[in-house]
DNA sequence: ATACACTCTGGAGTGCACTCCAGAGTCAAG
DNA sequence: CTTGACTCTGGAGTGCACTCCAGAGTGTAT
């Protein structure tokens, strides 16, 4: 598919999509150029894009994102350096997750608060 | 406190600090000032910081931040408005949550995967 | 008295992640 | 064969969240 169906079905831009070729975030696996020098896409941007966008809402930066994915199309022998940086990737997104229940919490216990003297 | 102690504390910075007051995320509340001009905060204002960073982890800008204290704060008549809109951020941040566990979840899943190769 | 750590203000600068633009080429439809 | 939707490039501009700085004042220790 060409960058604007992508852009579509991915819901970003199509300027967010060529940045994030630009940043190195999708590389030869997941784009080509047809002859008129368009780039053609295959549907594995797609859900590459969609890994970017979750890897990004867990606080990552487009740096990170890079390394991670990086690590990721390895399929390679698997390096225990390797197995380390995911799991120490995973446990910040474990202590984020953390976080997130703490202020889920603050605020379910602030609606309850409010509720409870309206509708005692 | 002074502010040299808070940034301390809280682990930001003192620029970080004054830019949040900038913004309207400390009042009157949380600071004052001694006869020399300089900042004084309460313990208060060490909490709320956290909550800030909080908020931030889970993905508020510090805009949104400012109006969802803004409702914090009221301890007022329970509007039905506020507490939709504080409904409204809580179902955010599940749904960040959500993404975020399936971001761990695939990561857990590379893990495992590399190990099970490495060790079978 | 002076050295030193702390604070103040206003404003400029930084890095990130986009976002927009001009000017040019591509191509299917009428 | 032109209109209109799409694409290309390089570069400039934007908004956010800081971060740094100069120049000035404050307070304690020696």
């Amino acid at each position: 598919m060409r960058i604007g169906e992508l852009a579509q079905r991915s819901g970003l831009s199509i300027d967010t999509v060529r940045f994030y070729e630009k940043q190195g975030l999708l590389g030869a696996a997941h784009v080509r150029r047809s002859e008129n020098g368009y780039r053609l896409y295959t549907t594995h941007a797609l859900e590459r894009l969609v890994m970017i966008r979750q890897a990004q809402g867990a606080g990552f930066t487009l740096h990170e994102i890079c390394a991670l994915l990086a690590l990721w199309d390895r399929d390679a022998l698997p390096d225990t350096q390797i197995v380390a940086h995911l799991e120490e990737k995973r446990q910040q997104i474990a202590a984020r997750i953390a976080e997130l229940q703490q202020m889920e919490h603050y605020l379910a216990e602030k609606i309850r608060q409010y509720l409870g003297v309206a509708v005692p």
